[in-house]
Formats: structure tokens, C-alpha cells, sequence
DNA sequence: CTCGCCATTGTTAGCGTTCACAGTCATGCA
DNA sequence: TGCATGACTGTGAACGCTAACAATGGCGAG
């Protein structure tokens, strides 16, 4: 007696034979083609069942050039930040079905973005998403494949790829506004690196919501995101004469600031007024709990895969786009009017 | 004239008649095969770049049965601990060459994790790193598809499934043995969820630690790796007469304890000492700076993959194996000698 | 000088699916 | 009765690659 198929997991042909048809109709049951009568549905089904048959997506991909994959590039994954919004977009993704494939830069430049797509492009991937909130990443978008579909997370608007960010801008305004109107005579800023966007958009909101009340606009402290460069500027801060309230770029540096602080004697909300950006699940149980800014990162994640899946199974071209999730403002202890 | 091959990308069939050879020697070229002249490997390697010929993986996969794409499932990668296990072992997989597919489950049990190993087996991965924490998910991978090479990473020694894992047994030891090498009598122990693996297994150590030492050992107080949850447990503990040393199981519990004791008015090390689990990148701004216990992700990330590559790489069986990370003592300033 | 070997290259046949195009058969209508 | 119609099913050819084998030609050994 002859083995069947043995050996290697069944295949249609298998599941064809084994149901008395040809594996196109096997082919059809499987895609829901409505041409196939009910009885002989029923028979392929069984047979697909009892043979434990898997359809193998690879070859499926290769020839419908789908691979059913999206490909996300992001900065350092073990980031809160990051991490949520790839979290997001996993999520989004597979409710979606399609499967993710990442890449996670240790350093993020021009070239290691675009390595990043040239690798993920090679994998067929029919989409990507890039999380590309500095400057430098934003750039390597303007030259992508023309033909690969991609979304920046909390990029910049160059070339044509669409945008999905949170409103930094609106945010860092919402926080200084807070503070302006308990009575603080200014806000100092502790800012992000540089060459961030999100840095760069909330210092622009701090600056622009001062300048909008006619206060005096201080240097800001320069700050890597690290909960040390907070406590840096924190230990610089806590001898500034007339100081009585700072915003800071994220919640980590605040931490650092607040610890400053407390080593200093400076106490927190009665003499100055502290608040962050982000909401990290701490934030809340910092000593006091901290006035932060939340972004919500699901919302982006959904955001930027229904907008790339638009551009996926949707033909033709699209207008630039640009999606806003917008920040809510969370008033905890940090903060207080000026006596 | 006709139109050569526009459209679509170049395929291999392009490039070889650019260069004049058959499509075999260019698969020969690409592949490194030894019986290629010098003088033909250079037109095809002028040709590929001319064109900017990019091979398809997914054919390639499809003859060679190996997608190079690994598999990693994992709980709620927004978390800190499973988002830097998963950042490192995509750092290990692509410096190996390998694609990462990732599958991130909103809560885990038995059904959630085959789900996603089914999906992923349809995916035609190579292997797959479970990142399982917790008993319930653990016993999924007993029952894995045979020919499909996995192992786990926190997961317990279900099965035949290698697994990678830091020693959380011998981490409570060194935090409990330290707080007892202070002069403190007993050590209280805020533990994590009854499910996972490494709650168990910090619990356990912190429990040995005292028996050894022949002391007594506190009823442990339930947390479920938050901070509120921790905050909650410090509530009560503050309130419980000659405690002097809590251990919790981790970082953001422990921050809740600090936040309790500080509204409570328990002063941290001066009149209770606390350690935590974990070394987040904020224990270091805690107030007080908090003594904890780092575990190396970097290592687990690169000894999982190592393990998987072996194993799919390699042929025939695998002692069962299990990959044992060496937690890191961490002293800061919420501990003190008993005075 | 002939044979066999080896280095090099080409030819053919898949991998497991879907697509395009034919068939077959019952039905409805003239 | 004949024939177009539409529902259902089958056949062959891709998709782009690698594996297996065949073919070619140059060279040294006998």
C-alpha cells in the first residue's frame, strides 16, 4: 500500500483528492467563491478538517503579490512610548489580519531607516508603519519605494506619506496654560532631544502659550528624555530665584526633576508647580503624583492602520494626510495655585 | 519596440538576460555558490545592480521550506518587562538574519496562545519564542505542533520545550539575604499575580531565604504588578507593628509602597527598608532611590534565540534544555542597617 | 590521441497556490 | 425541439525561486 501524503503536511491536491474534486474548487471553497454548490462545500470542508489541511500563505502570496504582512520600523521598542504605539498597532493589525513583522533600531539615522524598509520590502511586506519621531528618521520617508504604501507615526510631513501623530503642539499649550492659570507669573521648560519632533512640538506649545499671555518666555534646559538628564536640570533649577513652575517634555524627566527637588528642599506643588507629558503608568504614584499630559497610544496605532490599509486595498492615489489624535490634560498633585 | 520588463519589479529571469546567463547562474551568484567564474559573478552582480534586482523571499521560501521569519508571542508588550524580553530578541533574530512576526495578547490563557501559534504556523514561520509567564500559558505549549521548534522565555518546564528564563528564585534570595544581612529580623513580601511564574518563583525565593535563616515568614500581601496594587499593600503594611523591611516583586509595586509609606509618614530606609524587582529605567529617581533586583533582557532575548536557531538550524533532537540568566543585586538608598 | 574528470553553465521540473479560460449540465424560452 | 444561459467544475498556466540533472568544454593522465 502506497504511503498517501505523508511526510509534509497536506497540501490542496490532498485535500482535492481526498474530496473527489479538483483542488480549484478546493481553491474556491476556501476564497468563499459563491459558484460552488452547497453539497460539494460540504465535502471539501470535511475533507480540509480531517486531513488537518493549512493553506500555505506563502505560496497564496506569491501569487496574489499580497503577503498579508505589514512592517513596522520603530525606535527602540523597550521605550514606553514605542512600545505602547506598536502595541497599538499590533493590536489594530491583527484585528485587521495581518500579521507584523518589525524591526526595532538600537540608533536611529537616515540610514538605518531606510536599511530598515529596504529589509522589510525584501520580505514583501504590503505596507509599512514607520514610528519615526526624530527629525533625521522622518527624512528617510521622502525617498521611499514608490510603490510601498507606508504611514509615519509621529513624523514629520515630508514627501507624501501620510502622518498619524498626537497633537504635541496642543498639549504642551494645555500644560502651560494649567499653570498659567493657577497664578504662575511664567513656566520654565526642561525640553526632549533636539532633533525630536515631539520635543520640538511641545516646546513649541509651551513657547507659543506664553507668549500668547505676553509672559516672559525663560531659556529652556536641554534634556535627553532620561529620568538623569530631568534630575540634572532639576539640581539647576532648584536655585533659580522666582522659579515656580516647570513643564517638563515627558514624565521620566519630570520624575528626575522631582527628585532634584526633593534633594534640594524644594517642595512640590507648594513652592513650584511640576508637570510632565505622557502619563506612564508611575506618573501616578510619583511623590506627589504628577500633572501630566496623556496620550492615547491606541488611538494612533488604529489611526495609522486604517490609514495605511486605505491606501493598501484602496486604488488610486490619496491627498496628503495628516491625523491628529488630540492629548487629554490629567491634573494630579503636582501642581498648585501660587499663594 | 517592446516595452523589456517594466511593470514590476525585475525578477531573476531579467536579470539573467541582462547579463546573458541562465536564471540558474544567477540564483548560483546570489547564493554564493563556488562554481561560478569570476568574470560571469561579476556581469550578473553588474546586471542585479544595474537593475536593482531585489530577490523574492517569498519564492525563495516557498522552494526552500524555510521563511526565515521567526515567530514571538508574548502578553501585553506595552508592559515593561515583556517589551524589553521582545526588543531583545528582535535584536538577536535579525542580527541572525531572521524576520520576527509578532503576536501580542491582551490577556493570556491556554486558548489565546495556541490561537496565536496556530496563526503563526499558517504563517510558515521557522520557529517561535513564547514569551509565557504565566502557568496558564506555559501549558499551551505542551501541545505544540511537533515539527515546529520553539521555546519559551519565562515559561515553566512543561513539555519538551527548552526554555530561557532568569533566575527569580535566586534574585528574592540576594534582595531577601541582603535586607536579613542588615540586621532586619523578618522581611515582608507584596507579591505578584498567583499565575505567573515569576511571582511564584520570587515568592519562593524571598520564602527560602528566611526559612534558612530560620525566620518567620510573614503571610504575603496579593499585588498584581501595578502600582496601585502596591499602593494598596502599603496601606496595610504601613499600619503593621515592627515591620522594617518589605521585598516586592516589583518595581512599580514597590513605587506604590513608597508612595503609601511617604503619605503614611513611614520614612524610607530610615524606619522601613524596601526592595524591588526589575531595575525599570525610573527606579533610580524613586524617592527614595530604590534598591532592586535588574534582570538582563539583552541576555534573554539573545540565549532564546540562540537556543530556537539551534534547533532549526541544527538536525535531529535536543536534550531538553533550560537556559538559566543570572539576576543583578542592586543596591540603592531605600535600604538601611536596622539601628 | 583518447578518455575521463572537473569546473562551469544550462534545462527542466517542481514548491502550493490563484487566475483565466474551458468545459459540462440542467434550465428556460422561443 | 433547439439553443442560449447560467451555475458549477475542471484544466493548464502562471507566480519567482531552487534542486536535480544534463550538457559543454578544457585539461591531464594513460
Amino acid at each position: 500500500m502506497v504511503n498517501p501524503p505523508a511526510r509534509h503536511p497536506p497540501v490542496m491536491a490532498d485535500v482535492a483528492r481526498a474530496a473527489g474534486v479538483s483542488h480549484q474548487t478546493v481553491s474556491r471553497v476556501l476564497n468563499d467563491h459563491p459558484n460552488v454548490r452547497a453539497e460539494t462545500r460540504a465535502r471539501v470542508l470535511a475533507a480540509i478538517d480531517r486531513l488537518g489541511y493549512r493553506r500555505n500563505l506563502l505560496a497564496r502570496a506569491l501569487v496574489t503579490r499580497h503577503s498579508r504582512t505589514l512592517g513596522v520600523v520603530s525606535f527602540d521598542t523597550a521605550l514606553y512610548g514605542p512600545a505602547s504605539t506598536v502595541y497599538g498597532i499590533e493590536q489594530a493589525a491583527r484585528a485587521a489580519g495581518y500579521f507584523v513583522s518589525i524591526v526595532s533600531l538600537r540608533t536611529i539615522d537616515q540610514a538605518g531607516v531606510r536599511d530598515a524598509l529596504d529589509y522589510l520590502a525584501g520580505q514583501s511586506v504590503d505596507g509599512v508603519v514607520v514610528v519615526a519621531p526624530q527629525r533625521s528618521a522622518a527624512s528617510a520617508l521622502a525617498d521611499l519605494p514608490r510603490d510601498l504604501p507606508a504611514v509615519a507615526v509621529e513624523g514629520g510631513h515630508e514627501g507624501e506619506v501620510p502622518v498619524v501623530c498626537v497633537d504635541q503642539v496642543e498639549g504642551a499649550r494645555l500644560a502651560t496654560e494649567h499653570l498659567l492659570g493657577l497664578g504662575h507669573h511664567t513656566v520654565w521648560h526642561v525640553g526632549g532631544p533636539s532633533d525630536w519632533l515631539e520635543a520640538e512640538g511641545r516646546a513649541e506649545g509651551w513657547r507659543t502659550a506664553l507668549e500668547a499671555a505676553g509672559r516672559p518666555v525663560p531659556e529652556p534646559l536641554p534634556g535627553d528624555w532620561s529620568p538623569r538628564s530631568g534630575y540634572l536640570a532639576g539640581r539647576v533649577l532648584a536655585r533659580e530665584p522666582g522659579l515656580t513652575a516647570v513643564f517638563v517634555s515627558n514624565d521620566q524627566m519630570a520624575l528626575g526633576v522631582l527628585r532634584a527637588f526633593s534633594e534640594e528642599g524644594v517642595r512640590v506643588p507648594e513652592q513650584v508647580s511640576v508637570v510632565g507629558f505622557d502619563d506612564i503608568p508611575e506618573s501616578a504614584y510619583f511623590s506627589p503624583p504628577l500633572t501630566t499630559v496623556r496620550q492615547d497610544f491606541g488611538a494612533v496605532g488604529r489611526s495609522s492602520i486604517e490609514v495605511l490599509l486605505r491606501r493598501i486595498e484602496g486604488s488610486g492615489s490619496f491627498p496628503r494626510e495628516r491625523l491628529v489624535v488630540p492629548p487629554e490634560f490629567v491634573p494630579r498633585a503636582s501642581t498648585s495655585a501660587v499663594t
